[in-house]
RNA sequence: GCGAGAGUGGCGGAACUGGCAGACGCGCUGGACUUAGGAUCCAGUGGGUAACUCCGUAGGGGUUCAACUCCCCUCUCUCGCACCA
């Protein structure tokens, strides 16, 4: 054996191996139990970043974990290999999207390769190849059919100087990311997922993501934004048209004393025709912090009280949530409230305190008497209240509804409501349907063609897939690329043959992402297909119900909503098409931390990246493995430390020479123990019962939340307590052996190269990845002398060494027999004593 | 503003259901080996004190024999949402 750890040879010599023995591809056998591990696939932008390696080796570790627990485990790899950076590089370089794209993974896939990331490449997805975006293509085509794909106007951000569509991301306080030109809104046809057919369904099954972070659903949860109120119905003053208002509190309708709409309702265009109010509408300030309106000249009627209330435009008011129009209620609204200030609006009480609705009662009030507590507390004078009271509380000025709760007046005035015809109960959602358009050339095609006869027709499922021509030109202007490829464009009516258009737009990417942990299950690019026979049938039988769903999921917080939220739509879409009968893709989901250096993101601009090539090339990929593990639990964030790699480099170093010391031993056979020993000869060895605490601590470690920081750490003990060992006889060389054994076998989830390699070295000829991860014996690791705490008074007194398992009086003995603390409680009286078992006495004098 | 999370040595971080605060690593100090050490090995390392010991988990209060851990208040930081009616 050589004496010095040399982890590029080793490195090289192992992930051959395993290439060459294919160990990492699976099969679904359903007579072990599957696990599927699965981190985020990357954009293929160029180059591994630190980001990656760390989300790639927590999923390593846990697969390699899984496989020696016995799991039959699906860890694979692919491509979200659409999108915009590569048509930039193209207009930069003049690259075609394609090369550039195929060229970065294959530089990415060598650099993952060695990583020695236990990966099943032959389910390699990569989404630009056509195998894949076929399928992108038919799952459209079927949500066509079920009415959950449609095309509508929107607006989309439009930069004049780049003549370009823009994502939200590349708009940066309005002006484009390139040209810094402001951008502009412009109409556009679109295609559009009906996500919110599923809105109730992702909300309510977020409550069964019991392996999710609670910051993930609630940010889920919040994105949803569900709210139950009323429409309601106001008549408009000598007219015969009404607006509809949605509320959630309606219990505050007797106060609604005017009407604010959005700057862009239907009405105002069909109402307002004085032209200064017009332009004073137009001008309205779009910043939010200011509360600005303009009085249409209208009147509405409120249906409760028949009150005529001036309706305005407000610059706060969304067109795109609820109806685009509120009823005013200053006295319980703080926009409202500024809003009735600012232009001497009336104010009506109609909700008080719980206590004060008393006073109340006594006649003794007008209003002010529900000031907010805040103000109460102050001393206000009544009558002029500073802001608007916006809990629950006492009805009041209510008509038949007054001295109710809010609680029961929502109810209450939402049936009477809708008994009287005026409104309706109904469910709002922040969530809109998902804009799927991007007039862009680097994704997938939208399988649509368009006839002057037959208007929208889709492209027969037996045409796909629809694929995006090679020969283009992008020059960064004019819409969507595709539209000047007149080859691509202009085609047959599939209906009527006669001359007609294809959608030149493509998908938006986080289409691909939606659905590829499913392209892996079916086999990877090549083996994708939704339609074969045996899809029909059996359904239990397929690949994607034995996979399916994905037991652990790794990737970045910054999915928490998109990317996240559309891989749930689209399972329950697949699973309404009738492919496969789970609910929910990931069942736990582990969001690991950014990698920091010098308290920032890693990131070019700031000049603080890591390159893991060379810390590869440096230490080898089991040290940057070690340490990415151990810098801090994957969750947190992990702080970048060029010490702290050497460190975990010295740590392989330290055990690589502890095997070296002993190889000679270690590599005769027979004189090492059963993994599972515990002959009465080994029982008094102290390293032998810390190897049996080591392994239950990391596996405790692993199991309880993936904490493999401690599990570490454990194993550096054990190191620690080996190399402090002094084998002086036939049973301490035993231990030794088998303590060395179990160690390696500890170590390899984490530094898998090195593990083989010593494996190999103290005399296995198996390979360490066929090996059962280990077990230990509870007898074994019980210490059979405990160190007992002596407490006086809740402070450190004493420590004693006492056998374990004495009952509480002898260890309540022990205790006072110390003479330490005998000198301690001399002259004083004893009140009480607490005895923890195991650990410490407590006596209070 | 609302919501979520966090605050522990010089640093990264341990401490599982309340039971020795600081595991493990980095750094630092001293020593050994050495032509040399930025290699390796050994010892030490929260702060104050000569010492008995005392003080220490953002700050303040509380519960308890016992609090990093539970409860209340305050401060700071990070993230998410931000006129959602």
């Amino acid at each position: 054996m050589e004496e010095k750890y040399n982890p590029e040879d080793i490195e090289k010599k192992w992930q051959a191996n395993w290439e060459q023995r294919n160990l990492f591809a699976v099969k679904e056998v359903s007579s072990s139990p599957k696990f599927y591990c699965l981190e985020m696939f990357p954009y293929p932008s160029g180059k591994i970043h630190m980001g990656h390696v760390r989300n790639y080796v927590i999923g390593d570790v846990i697969a390699r974990y899984k496989r020696m627990r016995g799991f039959n485990v699906l860890h694979p790899m692919g491509w979200d290999a659409f999108g915009l950076p590569a048509e930039n590089a193209a207009i930069k370089h003049r690259v075609h999207p394609a090369k550039w794209t195929f060229e970065n993974i294959d530089y990415m896939k060598s650099q993952l390769k060695k990583m020695g990331l236990s990966y099943d490449w032959e389910r390699e997805v990569t989404t630009c190849k056509p195998e894949y975006y076929k399928w992108n293509q038919w799952l459209f085509l079927k949500m066509l059919e079920m009415g959950l794909a449609y095309k509508k106007a929107s607006s989309v951000n439009w930069c004049p100087s780049c003549d370009t569509v823009l994502a939200n991301e590349q708009v940066i306080d309005e002006k484009c990311w390139r040209c810094d030109n402001i951008v502009i809104q412009k109409k556009l046809e679109q295609w559009f997922f009906k996500i919110t057919n599923y809105a109730e369904e992702l909300l309510s099954d977020a409550d069964a993501l019991a392996g999710w972070p609670e910051k993930v659903v609630t940010m889920q949860r919040n994105w949803i934004g569900r709210s139950e109120g009323v429409e309601v119905d106001f008549r408009i003053v000598d007219s015969d048209k009404s607006i509809r208002i949605f509320t959630t509190r309606q219990d505050t309708l007797y106060g609604a004393t005017f009407m604010s709409i959005a700057k862009k309702h239907p009405l105002v265009e069909e109402l307002v025709k004085d032209e200064k109010t017009i332009k004073d509408i137009e001008s309205l300030s779009e910043d939010p912090e200011k509360k600005e309106g303009v009085f249409t000249g209208f009147y509405a009627e409120n249906p409760l009280t028949g009150d005529r209330i001036p309706i305005w435009v407000a610059n706060f008011v969304l067109m795109e949530y609820g109806t685009g129009a509120v009823m005013a209620v200053p006295a319980h609204d703080q926009r409202d409230f500024d809003f009735a200030k600012k232009y001497d609006l009336p104010i009506k009480e109609v909700i008080v305190l719980e206590n004060s609705a008393e006073a109340r009662k006594r006649g003794s009030a007008e209003v002010g008497a529900g000031l907010a507590p805040a103000q109460a507390e102050k001393g206000q004078p009544q009558g002029l209240p500073l802001q608007a009271f916006e809990e629950d509380g006492i009805l009041v000025n209510s008509g038949q509804f007054s001295n109710l709760h809010s609680k029961e007046a929502r109810e209450q005035i939402a049936d009477y409501l809708e008994q009287k015809g005026f409104g309706k109960k109904v469910v709002n959602y922040k969530l809109r349907d998902w804009g799927i358009s991007r007039q862009r050339y680097w994704g997938t095609p939208i399988p649509i063609i368009y006839c002057n006869s037959c208007g929208i027709v889709p492209v027969p499922e037996d045409q796909l897939p629809v694929v995006l021509p090679q020969d283009i030109m992008l020059r960064g202007k004019g819409a969507s690329p595709l539209a000047e490829a007149a080859d691509f464009v202009n085609t047959k009516c599939p209906k009527c043959d006669a001359p007609a258009k294809r959608e030149t737009d493509t998908m938006d990417t986080f289409v691909d992402s939606s659905w590829y942990f499913i392209a892996y299950a079916l086999g990877g690019n090549d083996k994708i297909n939704f339609t074969t026979k045996s899809n029909v049938g059996a359904i239990h039988e397929l690949p994607l119900q034995y996979w399916m769903p994905v037991d652990q999921y790794i990737g970045g917080i910054e999915h928490a909503v998109l990317h996240l939220l559309y891989s749930r739509f689209f399972t329950k879409v697949i699973r309404d098409i009738g492919l496969i009968n789970i609910n929910e893709p990931f069942t736990s989901l582990l969001t690991q931390g950014m990698v920091i250096k010098d308290g920032a993101k890693m990131s070019k601009s700031k000049g603080n990246v890591v390159d893991p090539d060379f810390l590869i090339n440096k230490y080898g990929t089991d040290t940057v493995r070690v340490f990415c593990m151990f810098a801090a639990p994957p969750e947190r964030d992990l702080e970048w430390s060029d010490q702290g790699v050497e460190g975990a480099y010295r740590f392989l170093n330290r055990i690589w020479g502890l095997v070296h010391k002993y190889s000679n031993e270690l590599r005769v056979t027979g004189n090492g123990l059963k993994d599972k020993a515990n002959s009465l000869v080994t029982r008094h060895s102290s390293l032998l019962r810390k190897t049996h605490q080591t392994i239950k601590k990391i596996t405790g470690s692993i199991e309880r939340d993936y904490h493999f920081n401690t599990a570490i750490a454990a194993l550096m003990e054990l190191v620690n307590e080996i190399t402090a060992f002094n084998p002086d006889s036939a049973n301490d060389r035993r231990v030794l052996k088998f303590s060395i054994r179990q160690m390696i076998l500890l170590l390899s989830p984490f530094a898998p190269h090195i593990a083989e390699e010593l494996w190999e070295q103290i005399g296995e000829k198996e390979s360490v990845l066929k090996e059962s991860w280990p077990v230990w014996d509870e007898e074994i690791a019980k210490e059979d002398e405990i160190e007992l705490v002596i407490q006086i008074n809740g402070k450190l007194r004493g420590k004693i060494m006492i056998p374990a398992g004495l009952d509480d009086d002898a260890v309540k003995e022990k205790a006072f027999s110390d003479p330490k603390i005998q000198e301690q409680i001399r002259g004083k009286t004893l009140k009480k004593i607490v005895v923890v078992k195991g650990k410490l006495v407590n006596m209070v004098v």
